[in-house]
DNA sequence: CCGACAACCTGTGAGC
DNA sequence: TGCTCACAGGTTGTCG
């Protein structure tokens, strides 16, 4: 489910009741996700402190000291902190898809992913170098991604905007959903040539990233404060969407009826009319 | 460099 | 009601 709203929202809500703890115990109930789970590093990271989470793209870093507990939440994945029983076990057993168990002292952090496609890595050394993270593009919300640097980074792209705004290479953590609307809003056809977009244009899409992200992490965070009994989920699906999903549907400002397409092996949505070239 | 496509998995919903 | 099929918010790797 998660883009980078919900992967931030799933920040905002975990931090505050783990970070400080010490890690009392670290229960894998697969062997692999998308990768094997660090069963044998576990000895490394059991018993240290959580010192900070952060996040860079779609990842989440739990920041041990020693090294850092990556997170990824894949297409199904999702958080969520569980009051313990006795300190040391958590108070609801595992679920047929709860993969991971982070216990901390009075709570647990649980990892649930249907799909599997999620990861769960033990990283020593410098993150920033994992091969997973060395080549990542701009964070969307970074005050230097702007419209100049976008327009310098699209210099001769032929790809169609919408894939080239997903590829994180450039920048990161914008999925499939606020591809499709962040072109919506700023008026772009999603097939138009990356590398062709005026100046102008650019000017209009970057804020409309920016508010868009932010508008769908405040959506989240409205939620936040029952992280804790919550099933993980947020805001997010709250959001009302002018293009995604809507195939079919009228357009939200002319009228026109939503069309899907296929670019990139991923399914693409936008108004003929709004965003014609 | 680019695009197309398969792969990793399971759940869901549309259509028959 | 029950079956099959296409598809799903991500990312990597291979191939042409």
């Amino acid at each position: 489910m998660p883009e980078l709203p919900e992967v931030e929202v799933t920040r905002r809500g975990i931090a505050p009741a783990l970070i400080g703890r010490r890690l009392a115990s670290a229960d894998f109930y697969a062997p692999t996700l998308r990768y094997p789970l660090p069963h044998t590093a576990r000895t490394e990271f059991v018993g240290q402190t959580l010192i900070n989470i952060t996040r860079r793209a779609k990842y989440l870093l739990l920041d041990f000291g020693v090294g850092h507990l990556l997170i990824h939440l894949g297409m199904s994945g999702s958080l969520r902190l569980l009051p313990n029983e006795k300190s040391d076990t958590p108070s609801t057993p595992p679920q047929k898809h709860d993969h991971v168990d982070l216990v901390f002292e009075n709570t647990t952090l649980r990892l649930r992913d249907p799909r599997r496609f999620g990861a769960v890595l033990w990283l020593t050394g410098d993150v920033c170098k994992h091969p997973l993270l060395a080549k990542l593009g701009i964070e969307p919300l970074d005050p230097a991604f702007d419209a100049l640097w976008l327009k310098n980074h699209l210099k001769g792209v032929k790809t169609a905007i919408k894939p080239a705004l997903m590829d994180g290479h450039r920048i990161v953590g914008i999925g499939n959903i606020y591809a499709s609307e962040s072109l919506f809003r700023a008026r772009i056809n999603p097939r138009t040539p990356a590398g062709k977009i005026s100046f102008a244009r650019l000017q209009r899409l970057v804020p409309i990233i920016k508010e868009t992200l932010l508008a769908a992490i405040a959506a989240g965070g409205s939620s936040l404060r029952d992280f804790i009994h919550s099933d993980g989920s947020s805001g997010y699906f709250q959001q009302q969407y002018f293009a995604y999903g809507r195939t079919g549907e009228p357009c939200r400002i002319c009228g026109q009826l939503i069309r899907e397409i296929k670019q990139a092996q991923r399914t693409t949505f936008y108004c003929a009319t709004c965003q014609a070239r």
